[in-house]
RNA sequence: GGAGAAUUCGCCUAGUGGCCUAUGGCGCCAGCUUGGAAAGUUGGUUGGGUGCAAGCCCUCGGGGGUUCGAAUCCCCCAUUCUCCGCCA
């Protein structure tokens, strides 16, 4: 939810970033308008209740005749005071259904367009050339005996897949490294719920218009969600944390649930669009102002990942037409993906400001001793999906795959997985 | 799934229709005291909304109701605990 002082003082503010995203300007109008109606049926309201508690108060102390007219008084009052407190109520509904539609003010910086109009910031890394006939993970994953697509089908239909052998260690191994490291940079280890209540999921700006996206048990009601994103926002909500010592820092890891009911047939070979993956994320809650050096410090650990595994990739800032709501900034690395001769992406860290600690209610205490809403952040560190990465980027021209080095130790000190293999 | 109990300002706790503008303790903050501390002592200490401000309104797990007036009475929901039943 933006933030209301800003909608009274500056709605200009509001609606260039509306702008800027393609999203609706006079939704701003509109949200300034119902504030200033919600004001004054509040003030109505409120002027009304402190007559009404001012009478009631008299009740007692008054004497037998008087005390007959007071509460025929009070009934009278009682009646208006019920209408104007359901303006009041019903002026606040609309107001707030105005507002939650208004999406996060955009970063300074963040280049304007649509899905396409990002800007690369840099590309790392060599991508290899291969003098033989390259696989795809696919193809190696059946090679190898490592991700078993038929039989996921079989079980549960098309985007489900087994990992095997080598497969399941490898992604229980790129998990851990992914953990140690977040560890050592202090983080705090989670293992999230992966069902949350509707309050949650909205919350955390899930349940707009994407909300097909999401698998939904309504004999519980509840929401599977598609990151941990979600229990780590709402970790801290309806709280005042203590920023006082620094940030405080989350490695949420997760099994993730994902419809893809807008993808069609868009990348329905293999495992890169999946309906269930595992995914270590990392969340930081952060004072406001320190916001945009906390998104830096997010990307640098993404690379040193994605470097440790070896794996050529480039930055991309995301232009503000495909950012989420709750976005006001995003970094995406994409690691090179050879069998498609494109960049893949792998990692995503957005900046939310205070726009999703403000609908979740996240505040911490200013040196002043007020409260003010937190800023939070959020960024991948390892995903299922990396596996196509580090498949396709290390095959040999015998099928046979090279671990990468700083892998080894959290797979046995393997050095390669090869298609005779057997673990 | 069934039965019972509980939920009060960081923690514990008092409070069964108006004097609750919520008691007391712990913790925390500040002052006094001290060479400095401890102890002692005095004061402060839930948050939110609105308003230029004084102020006013809301907040006793959440929502609704009864009443002139609700922490207190009624209904629904959530969570926790105990017991029973079932179960990977």
């Amino acid at each position: 939810m933006i933030d209301a002082n800003l909608l009274r003082d500056n709605p200009d503010v509001i609606k260039a970033s509306q702008r800027a995203r393609g999203a609706s300007e006079s939704l701003v109008d509109d949200a300034v308008a119902a504030d200033v109606s919600w004001r004054k049926a509040l003030t109505d309201f409120e002027t009304l209740r402190a007559e009404q508690n001012a009478k009631a108060k008299l009740v007692s102390s008054a004497d037998k005749d008087s005390r007959a007219a007071l509460i025929a008084e009070g009934q009278e009052l009682a009646t208006r005071v019920k209408a104007a407190e359901q303006l009041a109520a019903e002026a606040q509904t609309k107001l707030d259904e105005i507002i939650w539609q208004i999406e996060n003010v955009v970063l300074a910086g963040v280049p304007s367009g649509g899905e396409d109009d990002y800007v690369v910031i840099r590309e790392e890394g060599t991508k290899p050339t291969f003098n033989f006939e390259l696989r795809d993970h696919v193809a190696l994953g059946e090679l190898l005996d490592v991700i078993d697509i038929e039989r996921g089908a079989k079980i549960s239909g098309s985007r489900f897949y087994f990992l095997k052998g080598w497969g399941a260690r490898l992604e229980l191994a790129l998990m851990n490294m992914a953990l140690d490291q977040a560890a050592q940079a202090g983080f705090t280890a989670l293992i999230t719920p992966t069902l949350v209540k509707p309050s949650v999921m909205a919350g955390t700006g899930f349940l707009g218009a994407h909300s097909d996206e999401i698998y939904y048990l309504p004999a519980d009601d509840l929401y599977l969600t598609g990151t941990s994103e979600v229990a780590l926002a709402g970790y801290h909500s309806d709280e005042i944390i203590d920023l006082s010592e620094g940030p405080l820092r989350y490695a949420g890891w997760s099994t993730c649930y994902r419809r893809e009911a807008g993808s069609g047939g868009r990348d329905t070979r293999g495992i890169l669009r999946v309906h269930q993956f595992n995914k270590l994320e990392m969340f930081s809650y952060i004072k406001p102002e320190d916001s945009e050096v906390e998104h830096q410090k997010l990307l640098a650990w993404q690379e040193q990942m994605l470097q440790k595994c070896e794996l050529p990739y480039r930055v991309i800032d995301t232009a503000a037409g495909d950012l989420g709501s709750s976005a006001a900034r995003k970094y995406d690395a994409e690691a090179w993906v050879p069998s498609q001769e494109t960049y893949r992406e792998l990692t995503s860290t957005s900046n939310c400001t205070t726009y999703q600690a403000r609908r979740l209610n996240v505040r911490y205490r200013k040196e002043n001793g007020k409260t003010a809403t937190a800023a939070t952040l959020n960024g991948t560190l390892a995903t299922t999906r990396w596996l196509v990465a580090i498949l396709e980027n290390h095959q040999q021209e015998d099928g046979s795959v090279r671990i990468p080095v700083a892998l080894r130790p959290y797979l046995g000190g393997a050095e390669v997985i090869s298609p005779k293999q057997k673990n």
